[in-house]
RNA sequence: GCGAAAGUGGCGGAAUUGGUAUACGCGCUAGACUUAGGAUCUAGUCCCGAGAAAUCGGGUUGGGGGUUCGAGUCCCCCCUUUCGCACCA
């Protein structure tokens, strides 16, 4: 009768009927209930398949199944973020069409799925490098376009050298490339831009009706997008007869701008050193700094670099000429790349002024602080007795002097308004925000991705794509040699069209669109896939979406979730949705980490490193069951965890301990005289997992199911319990356990003769009166320290327990005569007796 | 530098609200069974001291101080680690 555990033929089994049964779909229609909303959009790229990687699928996997036992209709979608830059780059280095390369992975990554027993609503299946979802990316682009949110301008954009291609930038990391790690440059390209700043300020505000967002990814958004208020002042060239704005948080220190500088890319500056005696050593320098890798540039503490250009500035403030400069550290492309500097308090300013020896004058004073005996010490008495010793900038202290009608003001809030409305009166500027967020960069010169619906006629000039001619199919021949330049501008066919407009020669844009714009409204078509007529069914988005759980990881924080944010706003403001934010509920779950024999390192587990663990192997070995529960039970999942393949046993060996516990079931008494603590350790389970299971605490969850597993084997063991209440006990643990282990428990479910499969059945309740017993230990304190345990009846009164308490001998002893001046009973758990000593 | 999170046995970690610190698992120790296997089962396992033993006493949540009858949990100072931001005017 007593077979071993053997996880391949469970597994296979109940892996076939769910597959065949097709048990996660979801019929959206007709689906009434709470809904929830579990999804991904994977990239297939084919090196993903290790057991890292498992973790937020069996996480979400385990959370849908938790939800479907609870009766609520869950939708678990799955499709396929399938454009990109690694099959490109694989169709490059092995000659296999990305195409071909891509659909190979998907039918890899869909079986590794299956083996790991994770359902998926497959008749929703999406990949957006078909033209059935591309075409509305297109649609949506020129939908934009209409209204002026998609444009194409020439700009200094990131370039990597590696990829060929820009890149937004929120795919710059530290002045690198986001993927392949190599330096970014600036290049003046013609790029197509989304125009998300027009959202700038919607979202930052509405990341506060984001209460289940981790405060860290909204703290993430919240400095990119990166809002600062304060106001444009112009500062006229009179000998140019021209006027350059600058932007500052800080119009109250107007007094102290000393001198100028703009970006050395600013539009003016060609016209400021036109006449310069220098000229040519100032352009090569400006075209060094151009160059200059990000990284290297915007560095704290990179060396300040800067010409004089000759020309001089009024401040408006106080009517004085002023230097104009160029210098590096004046970044072209925030606020309005140009600066009036303050260097009395500003470290940058200041740091210029020093090393050129440029004017330093003092707007806030410091008060009191008289020269010491030695001379001047402090950076205030320094301040005070000539500004041009200063070596720190003065920041938030002291009071305004020789600014009427400023004077004796404070550095607060109230002061620089009252600057902002001095110098609107006044006609020199105007209150202004800025945001560090930059438009979009979408276009990609690659290949793989979705054409960008616009041609160029001679005549008509950049004419979009008429909807009725929509999708702008991406042609299947191409020639990927990794050679310059985008492999479509040479597919002849592709780029050479009539124009729409005039009929005449046309070339079409072989830019195509980056990838994020794929995942930015996925989520949406999940809900009418097939659907060829719309993008969505606006209905049915109103009626599932939001989506009410998220799952990822923390490196979309800034990409993927605020594009998302975005074009969700723009759908609503089209009309097409009812809400602003796409996603209710963020949970960001911490990557796998493993030893790595390479570094010597505990590192993030991938390929590249060696450290992985592969999946098939270990469901050969110990079944997907023990890598599901080892990867819930590793630790709590927002963190990092490190796998130990030790401990990968432990999941094994308690999964081997419910299969042999069904067969021992049989040997329990038919009554037994404790039956009620089993019961008692039943319910206390089902609460244990339960509220565990809510906070995502899937390892306090198994662990519960350990400790019922425990005291089950304890029970049949002493034979302390009835055969009634043992087999009871047995059927909880396996519909508890069934989210973290499905197939076992389903298999052992079946063999027990239930009809109904597990996830078909109902989550157990717990019943809140089978939790209590009769008879309560309660801990009798001394001041606070542990003396003794007493047992007492489950309703004894407070001076009931503090009889029994006095009563024990233990207690009596470390008393030893002193008088109880006090006693705090907390009902159920413990009474501290306070001596006088400590009253 | 600024901001956030964290610091608990040999290890991963547990402890909604202040109320028995170290659940559960790994590892380790001893034993049982045994066609000797990386299987299974039983017992033990925070530290120090006493005891043949059951047991008893003391200490312990990075360090120091505070609030409280009572602090891993709350407050203040310090240390360490991780993450995010960082010439953004």
């Amino acid at each position: 009768m007593s077979s071993p555990y053997d996880p391949k033929a469970i597994e296979a089994k109940w892996q076939d009927r769910w597959e065949k049964q097709r048990v996660a779909e979801v019929d959206l229609r007709n689906a009434a209930g709470k809904y929830y909303m579990l999804m991904m959009f994977p990239y297939p790229s084919g090196d993903r398949l290790h057991v890292g990687h498992g973790r937020n699928y069996i996480l979400g996997d385990a959370l849908f199944r938790y939800l479907r036992m609870h009766g609520h209709k869950a939708l678990n979608p799955m499709g396929w973020d399938a454009f990109g830059l690694p099959a490109e780059n694989a169709a490059i280095e092995r000659g296999v069409h990305p195409r071909d390369w891509t659909w190979g992975n998907i039918r890899v990554m869909k079986e590794q799925f299956r083996r790991w027993g994770i359902l998926y609503d497959w008749s929703k299946e999406i990949a957006s490098c078909t033209p059935e979802y591309y075409r509305w990316n297109q649609w949506l682009f020129l939908r934009m376009f209409e209204r002026g949110l998609a444009y194409k301008k020439k700009a200094p954009v990131n370039w990597c050298p590696s990829c060929q291609t820009v890149l937004a930038n929120e795919q710059v990391v530290e002045g690198a490339c986001e993927r392949c790690g190599t330096p970014v440059v600036q290049r003046d390209l013609e790029q197509w831009f989304w125009r998300i700043t027009a959202y700038a300020e919607r979202l930052l505000s509405g990341l506060d009706d984001l209460p289940g967002w981790p405060e860290r990814v909204k703290v993430m958004q919240r400095n990119w997008i990166g809002r600062s208020a304060g106001a444009e002042i112009d500062f006229a060239i009179p000998a140019l007869g021209q006027t350059v704005t600058v932007f500052t948080t800080r119009p109250d220190t107007v007094h102290g701008a000393t001198f100028m500088v703009l970006a050395p890319e600013h539009p003016l500056a060609a016209g400021l050193i036109a006449q310069h005696p220098r000229r040519a050593e100032i352009e090569s320098w400006i075209e060094r700094v151009r160059n200059t890798p990000r990284i290297q540039r915007e560095g704290e503490g990179s060396p300040k670099e800067g010409w004089d250009t000759g020309r001089r500035a009024i401040n408006p403030a106080t009517g004085e000429e002023i230097a104009v400069w160029l210098a590096n550290y004046v970044l072209p492309d925030y606020g309005s790349g140009a600066i009036m500097a303050v260097p009395a308090h500003d470290a940058r300013d200041l740091e210029l002024a020093r090393q050129e020896g440029l004017p330093v004058r003092l707007v806030y004073h410091p008060e009191g602080g008289p020269e010491g005996p030695d001379g001047p010490e402090a950076p205030e008495d320094i301040a005070e007795a000539d500004p041009a010793l200063l070596r720190e900038p003065i920041l938030h202290e002291g009071v305004i002097r020789n600014a009427p009608p400023f004077d004796g003001l404070r550095d607060e809030p109230e002061t620089v308004r009252r600057f902002i409305a001095w110098i609107e009166e006044n006609g020199w500027g105007r209150g202004t925000v800025t945001y560090r967020l930059r438009d979009w960069l979408i276009s990609r010169q690659r290949y793989w991705g979705t054409p960008i619906p616009v041609l160029y006629c001679e005549r008509c000039g950049t004419v979009p794509v008429p909807d009725d001619q929509l999708p702008v199919e991406l042609p299947y021949e191409v020639e990927l040699t990794g050679r310059q330049g985008n492999p479509l501008s040479r597919v002849r066919s592709f780029v050479e069209a009539p124009c729409p407009r005039c009929g005449g020669a046309a070339r079409r844009e072989t830019d195509t669109m980056d990838t994020f714009v794929d995942s930015s409204w996925y989520y949406l078509r999940y809900l009418s896939p097939r659907d060829a007529t719309r993008m969505f069914d606006s209905a049915l988005a109103n009626r599932w979406a939001p989506v009410d759980q998220y799952i990822g990881g923390i490196e979309h924080a800034i990409l993927h979730l605020l594009y998302a944010r975005f074009v969700c706003r723009v759908l609503h403001d089209f009309g097409m949705v009812g809400f602003e934010e796409p996603f209710t509920n963020l949970f960001n779950q911490g990557m796998i980490t493993r030893y790595s024999e390479k570094s010597g390192r505990v590192e993030k587990m991938s390929k590249s490193r060696g450290n992985t663990v592969s999946p098939d192997e270990l469901i050969d070995q110990m079944g997907a069951d023990t890598e599901r529960v080892y990867t819930l039970f590793i630790g709590p999942p927002e963190r990092e965890a490190e796998w130990s393949d030790e401990a990968v046993t432990g999941a094994y060996r308690f999964l081997g301990r419910v299969w042999r516990m069904a067969e021992k079931l049989s040997d329990a008494p038919p009554t037994a005289p404790a039956d009620g603590e089993l019961e008692r350790e039943r319910h206390a389970a089902i609460q244990r997992v339960t509220q565990s299971m809510e906070r995502f605490h899937f390892h306090t969850a198994v662990a519960a199911l350990m400790e019922l597993g425990n005291a089950l084997s304890r029970a049949l063991e002493e034979k302390t319990a009835s055969r009634l209440r043992c087999d009871e006990t047995f059927d909880t643990l396996l519909q508890l356990l069934h989210p973290m282990a499905p197939h076992i428990s389903e298999e052992l479910w079946e063999r027990r003769g239930h009809v109904e499969t597990l996830l078909d059945s109902s989550w157990p309740e717990h019943d809140e009166a089978k939790l209590r017993r009769e008879r309560i230990s309660v801990v009798v304190q001394i001041d606070g320290k542990l003396r003794d345990r007493v047992e007492v009846d489950a309703g004894a009164s407070e001076n009931e327990v503090r009889a029994t308490a006095l009563a024990s001998p233990k207690v009596r002893e470390h008393l030893a005569g002193q008088e109880v001046a006090k006693a705090v009973v907390v009902p159920g758990r413990l009474i501290n007796l306070v001596t006088r000593r400590s009253a």
